[in-house]
DNA sequence: TCCATATTTGTAATCCTTACAATTATGTAT
DNA sequence: ATACATAATTGTAAGGATTACAAATATGGA
């Protein structure tokens, strides 16, 4: 929880009890979790949160640059506290996302044609060996 | 206009009016269109046609495998007639999609860790040589 | 403690997409 | 050509994720 604390403190975002349960569930949690899904496990501990919360900590934590949007379906945003550059792998039959450490020359990149790279997302679409 | 009824006959979608011409402005255009863009566009040579009939026809053109939407921002998708695999670099700034001819040794995959792959999608984000 | 400010909360609004039923068009058999 | 069954189109309503907003609450410093 200290590790949380101090990362929150070190993007000057202040931690609130909110924030630093919303944080920490991220980093530990490898399931790229929906928003529904981290109002529904925040709502044990805090029963009274707010989805808004949830979305307003998310959003700041994006911008601060220690969560990611993972956009795949178009239907929900999935969020990741691994913001170091990775692929993922979307399993069409259970909706599972899962990080895959692949080699990818393109990550090194900071420009192409001409164009200024921010970001690389990588994925893929399947069906996952569990759903095989 | 002949070649975009083929297409359609060759998947058995009803090589209807308002298809053809989607189907058509979809082929010509290099700007991977919003569903609001391709209605708005269609209403000059269609004056009747509903946007439902743009998602409808989309939808189709997607199941057969005639075009793709491409997700990146989760606001809105947009629609890719070129089926061939292809990154592509997204402009926070303008927010035109353009196609990037880049190599990329994961498209010849068709598993990975034991999952099976359908699509790889790859896709840039930051500022395009125009607005930079 | 007091106060200014930031955060949280609940509700309403927004935007994209789909559901649905009525109307219209299409293709085929007579 | 006509009649009929089926498919596509249209307009409206509903759904679902996200954001806007204002009131209530919490925070941190003077
Ligand atoms: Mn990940
Ligand atoms: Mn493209
Ligand atoms: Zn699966
Ligand atoms: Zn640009």
């Amino acid at each position: 929880m200290e590790k949380v604390r101090k990362l929150l403190e070190s993007k000057n975002i202040r931690p609130t009890y909110q924030r630093l349960k919303i944080l920490k569930y991220l980093t530990e949690s490898k399931e790229h979790p929906t928003v529904d899904r981290i109002y529904g496990v925040m709502k044990k501990d805090i029963p009274t949160i707010s989805k808004t919360t949830v979305y307003n900590t998310l959003n700041s934590l994006v911008e601060a640059g220690v969560a990611l949007p993972i956009i795949i379906t178009g239907k929900e945003a999935r969020f990741d506290s691994n913001v170091m550059p990775h692929h993922h792998f979307y399993c069409e039959k259970c909706g599972k996302i899962l990080d895959l450490k692949v080699e990818c020359e393109h990550f090194k990149k900071g420009s192409i044609h001409g164009h200024s790279i921010k970001e690389l997302h990588g994925y893929y679409k399947g069906i996952c060996k569990n759903c095989l």
